[in-house]
DNA sequence: ATAAACGCCTGGCGGC
DNA sequence: TGCCGCCAGGCGTTTA
């Protein structure tokens, strides 16, 4: 599942393939993953160069002549780079063709992906990504602002971290990974965390997602990269997908539990 | 007002 | 071997 490790190894790819080309035509298979209306993105985006690609939490922002394009990759949505005269397989449900022939195809088993069109000179001022929270790296995500976020709510910790509204860009793994590293429990209350523990919190978070992006992301099976290049953070992987496992640092056996509806690994006895 | 539950989806897996 | 039911899981929507 693409967090922001992943998402900016796909946006740096894409940045090798498609700066620069113009897209001549776009064909939408599957409506759902358009939001909006499907005929007017088809009319809107012929025509249009791609001038410039970042990342804002877990979304891809493609900058084009006069629009962004909002690219969310949610569970398993990838791209591949094919001729236009080879097949559509059922799973590519977007094709933008480009006007040298070759297709850039949004593939998504799940069908769980979006697509948006805003105008790109607001496009930051916009649903959805004005509600997103800070980046893992912004300075304004700091203790004080964690603790005023944490002060009325009563979930676990787990859930908050995967809470888009007050950090952008933490998913599943990285969530056990960054709560392992801190050694706090996935079930701690988020009231009940202290100042040191934010402190710890950022400080994991940075560490942890700086070095998965330094290793293109993980790969796991719903993960690959635009150009089939796969990362290597899978390796260093202390705790997720580790169950019954001995922790790394004392030995326990990993537990696997379920928090928010999520599948959580953590050591009962290194997380408190 | 907040939090839990549901719905969207399909491939893969365990059980029989 | 084949079929069935269940699970994964980000996030918007609905219900409690």
């Amino acid at each position: 599942m693409p967090e922001k490790p992943e998402v900016i190894t796909v946006s740096k790819s894409l940045e090798t393939r498609i700066l620069g080309k113009t897209i001549q035509s776009c064909q939408v298979y599957w409506d759902n993953c358009i939001v909006g209306d499907t005929k007017q993105f088809e009319k809107e985006i012929a025509d249009q160069t791609i001038e410039a690609i970042t990342t804002r939490g877990k979304w891809l922002v493609l900058f084009l002549s006069q629009d962004a394009l909002l690219i969310h990759l949610r569970m398993e949505g990838k791209f591949f780079f094919r001729s236009h005269e080879i097949p559509r397989n059922k799973h590519e449900h977007v094709l933008f063709t480009f006007t040298d022939g070759i297709d850039m195809r949004f593939h998504d088993v799940r069908k769980f992906g979006k697509l948006i069109l805003l105008p790109k000179n607001e496009v930051f001022q916009l649903s959805p990504l004005n509600e997103l929270g800070y980046e893992y790296n912004d300075p304004n995500l700091t203790v004080a602002y964690l603790l005023d976020k944490f002060k009325h709510k009563s979930i676990p910790i787990k859930s908050v971290l995967l809470d888009q509204r007050i950090i952008a860009g933490i998913g599943n793994i990285y969530d056990d990974e960054i709560l392992f590293a801190s050694h706090i429990s996935p079930l701690q209350k988020e009231k009940k965390i202290t100042a040191e523990e934010a402190a710890n919190i950022i400080e994991n978070t940075k560490k942890v997602l700086s070095k998965a992006i330094e290793m293109g992301g993980t790969t796991i099976k719903s993960f690959e990269s635009s150009e089939g290049v796969h990362g290597l953070f899978q390796n260093e992987l202390s705790i997720h997908g580790r169950k019954d496992q001995a922790c790394p640092i004392c030995g326990t056996k990993i537990m696997n539990t379920k928090i928010g509806g999520r599948g959580t690994y953590y050591c009962p006895h290194c997380q408190k």
